[in-house]
RNA sequence: GCCGAAGUGGUGGAACUGGUAGACACGCCGGACUCAAAAUCCGGUGCCCGCGAGGGCGUGUGGGUUCGAUUCCCACCUUCGGCACCA
């Protein structure tokens, strides 16, 4: 027997499979007979911001490995590409770090974290391959992005976006934390820009639903929560003495007449255009604070802005004031405030001495309501609201707290917005036949506060499509989860050059069957992916609706109690491992480590364990192909056990999609079997345990089989069991006196009830419990136990 | 405050549909092999009482349902995640 050396197995195999092709699918053609199982298998594409993977990473593939493996050889067609998000943020600041340009150190990166992908054995079509910077890929990112405009779902408008000062560009609302930019960590503030915004809005009700998705309940529970839709009534009051109307939002119609004053946000405009001074005082101050800092006051300020609104349900004249616990990017910026039932118009009303008109009494109807009195609360609300309706002063709306996506960056390393910007037409896209708008060398691209493209004239000049006169092109990149949110079509179709993609392929492939991914994409990408697909499917690009038909979300693998990511430097990756051990093993210990979806600890010593189990599994197979018969029995102990373990293995990976079990299960058959390698049956038991643990270790489970005398268990069919061989003769009866264990028999599977009790009161021990007694009732569980209660 | 998840040995964890709590590992203890060590192999290892046979306790806390609860129900505690002056 030779000594277990992984590096000469890994090796020799990776090279066996990249000359084989092995992993390679070749996609659809019409006509073709295509296998009716498909399975799109994908995990979220890495930033190649850094020069190498992390266990995070391995975690997250060698999941999506096993799956594949598991799959194919159960006779699905599956799909497993890979590819870069390359643009974006924390790219450039890498690239800025070292003083290189971005491209240099993202390929370099690309290419060493492709080296340590392909050195860990992942089944990945490698063909198929994309990187979210190449010219041939964004090209139909800024293609889709017109498609987008030319459906009204891409705009430009002036509004307050954030911005984060150290990475001098504006951030997304769901890139802010706490108020602070995710990628850097400085506090981001408000700036008026014109931008260019996607219209998610138009999407809300829709992104609600999930037809023909299966996600987590936690995940649709955290976009629930991001989109923020709320069922209320607009109800318009009137400013007679200016002869304007204040419209504001509410969800509780029902409580219109104890409206006892109105107030308005610093920032809406009619304080500028009619409060008084000393309001406009007042809004200025104010206006300097953050949301934040004005939640965390204790007392509510405010001041009265000199004007009157009046209540439509009841021509009651309430005093109008500025006060900035209302929001201006909430609702209408302006509320009707019912301190009787609302626990902050009640603080506003106490410090400014207002009246408090309680209109619902403790039964929940209506009171000092007028004609209402007495209507339950909800009933009540669809009265007002009919009311207000007849006399054109409000209606039922929605309210989401969801925000049209702003998508333009002030940066360099994205996607060029594919548009021109001419005195005379306004926004005209770039030609079709001109794309890709493709992304200039620059010298100096750091930020500045300006795009850095705006300072460069060959790329900024330009004849306007439509007129031909000068004009200029957009200076700004695209958002990079722009490019996140359509990436997993183009695996599908990555070579197409005539389209963005062909939709009979895409049709056969998507939706993705399985996406594997980080929880903290819930209100970005896993969003915005879902806005994408459901518009393309409204313009007839697609045939679904929902782009990731499953969705697991992996736990973070920590170092020193904190989630490992390059902005915070506790980094660990394989590569240690493997030198040391192995790609199987790296494999095998973070995917033992504990359930796929809780956080872990990386604590490499553990390793160890899986290295003994990989040893003992090559001694053993060794010692069986030595001495066991062949071709063996496949009835016995052994063969029971086998078969048992490729229940448990089968059930644990494609039905709870749990992995960590799977190990346990192997090892345990591996332990009976290193007890008996010369029995009639051990050779089945070893062809069972090198077949079943080759999607996590598939090098030295490959050359395994080679040593049990078969070959290209790559492609071998997934063991199915006898379900015969699973059918025991005996089983140990469990026999309980009230409910506690108190002996074991070995008893035949073929007794009736009564033999089993009669079995259970033979016990010595139990009739010890019995003293002497009869059991006033017996419990039997056929298979399983006897419980005489006394 | 609202919404969601989780609490099991010294450690990571198992127990899927209410039926043997602690599988599989790590660590630790003991033994074999060895001049010795490493590696490997064998045995032990929830806590308490007992020489032993055996007994009691035990899945965050307190209650409940049940012949039987880590699993179901109620209340609470702790930790983590999302939203939050959102009208």
């Amino acid at each position: 027997m030779e000594r277990y050396d992984p590096h000469a197995i890994e090796a020799k195999w990776q090279k066996v499979w990249e000359e084989e092709r092995a992993f390679h699918v070749p996609n659809p053609k019409p006509g073709d007979d295509l296998p009716e199982n498909h399975w799109y298998q994908l995990e979220m594409l890495p930033y190649p911001s850094g020069p190498s993977l992390h266990m995070g990473h391995v975690l997250n593939y060698t999941m999506g490995d096993v799956q594949t493996h598991v799959r194919r050889r159960s006779g699905w067609n599956v799909l497993r590409p890979m590819g870069w998000d390359a643009f974006g943020l924390p790219a450039e600041n890498a690239a800025i770090r070292e003083g290189r340009h971005p491209r240099e150190t993202i390929e370099r990166n690309i290419e060493t974290m492709r080296a340590q992908m392909k050195r860990l054995g992942w089944a990945i079509d490698w063909e198929r391959e994309v990187s979210a910077h190449q010219p041939t890929f964004y090209r139909w990112t800024q293609w889709l992005f017109q498609q987008f405009w030319k459906h009204g779902l891409a705009y430009r408008k002036e509004a307050p976006v954030n911005w984060c000062p150290n990475d001098q560009t504006v951030i997304a609302n769901e890139y802010v934390i706490d108020g602070r930019c995710e990628r850097c960590g400085a506090e981001v503030e408000l700036r008026n820009m014109t931008q260019w915004f996607f219209r998610t809005t138009a999407y809300a009700d829709e992104l609600l639903e999930y037809p023909g998705a299966d996600w987590p309940e936690k995940t649709k529970a955290i976009q629930r929560n991001w989109i923020g839709r709320s069922e209320g009534a607009e109800v318009l009051f009137r400013v007679d003495e200016l002869d304007l109307d204040l419209p504001v939002f509410t969800t509780r119609p029902d409580t219109l007449f104890g409206a006892t004053f109105f107030v308005v946000a610093p920032e809406h405009p009619f304080v500028e255009a009619h409060a008084s001074a000393a309001a406009q005082e007042y809004a200025k101050r104010s206006g300097a604070k953050s949301t934040e800092e004005r939640a965390a006051e204790k007392e509510k300020t405010g001041v009265f802005s000199g004007h009157h609104a009046t209540n439509p349900i009841n021509g009651e004249r309430l005093p109008i004031w500025v006060a900035d616990y209302v929001l201006m990017d909430y609702g209408t910026g302006a509320i009707m405030a019912v301190p009787a039932h609302d626990e902050r118009d009640a603080q506003f009303a106490e410090t400014f001495d207002l009246p408090i008109v309680p209109v619902i009494d403790e039964d929940g109807r209506l009171v000092n309501s007028a004609r209402f009195d007495g209507l339950p609360a909800e009933e009540g609300k669809r009265a007002i609201v009919a009311a207000l309706e007849e006399q054109g002063r409000g209606k039922a709306t929605v309210n989401y707290r969801l925000r049209d996506w702003s998508v333009s960056r002030q940066r360099y390393w994205g996607c060029p917005i594919p548009f021109v910007h001419c005195e005379r037409c306004g926004v005209v896209p770039v030609p079709e036949d001109e794309l890709p708008v493709l992304l200039p060398d620059i010298e100096d691209y750091a930020p500045k506060g300006k795009p850095p493209l705006a300072q460069n004239e060959e790329y900024m000049a330009v004849a306007c499509p439509q007129c031909g006169g000068a004009a200029r092109r957009d200076p700004d990149t695209m958002d990079t989860f722009v490019d996140s949110s359509w990436y997993f079509i183009r695996y599908v179709d990555s070579h197409n050059g005539e389209a963005a993609w062909d939709p009979f392929v895409v049709d056969y492939w998507m939706p993705v069957s399985q996406y594997i991914g980080g929880i903290d994409h819930s209100t970005g990408h896993l969003l915005y992916s879902r806005f994408f697909v459901k518009a393309l499917n409204d313009w007839g690009l697609l045939g679904f609706r929902e782009p990731f038909a499953r969705l697991f979300h992996q736990g973070w693998v920590q170092l020193g109690g904190t989630k490992m990511s390059k902005t915070k430097g506790n980094v660990a990756g394989p590569d240690e491992i493997v030198d040391a051990y192995g790609a199987d093993a790296v494999r095998l210990y973070i995917l033992f480590m504990g359930p796929a979806d809780q956080d872990m600890e990386w604590v490499p010593e553990g390793v160890e364990g899986i290295v003994r189990f990989l040893r003992r599994l090559w001694r053993v197979v060794h010692e069986v192909a030595e001495r066991a018969p062949s071709p063996g029995r496949r009835e016995g102990e052994l063969a029971r056990k086998a078969n048992e373990t490729i229940v448990r293995v089968t059930d644990d990976v494609l039905r709870r999609f749990q992995f960590h079990t799977p190990i346990a299960a192997v090892m345990e058959l591996v332990n009976e079997l290193s007890a008996a390698t010369d029995a009639p049956d051990a050779r089945f038991a070893a062809e069972t345990a090198v077949s079943v643990i080759q999607p996590y270790a598939p090098h030295v489970a490959e050359e395994l089989w080679g040593v049990l005398g078969h070959e290209r268990l790559w492609e071998h069919p997934w063991p199915e069991p006898d379900e015969a061989q699973l059918v025991r003769d005996t089983f140990e009866l469990v026999v309980q006196v009230n409910g506690k264990v108190r002996d074991r028999v070995e008893v035949e599977v073929s007794l009736s009830e009564e033999e089993l009790v009669a079995r259970a009161r033979a016990s010595d021990r139990v009739a010890q419990h019995l003293d002497g007694g009869e059991p006033r009732k017996t419990i039997v569980v056929p298979g399983k136990l006897v419980n005489f209660v006394v």
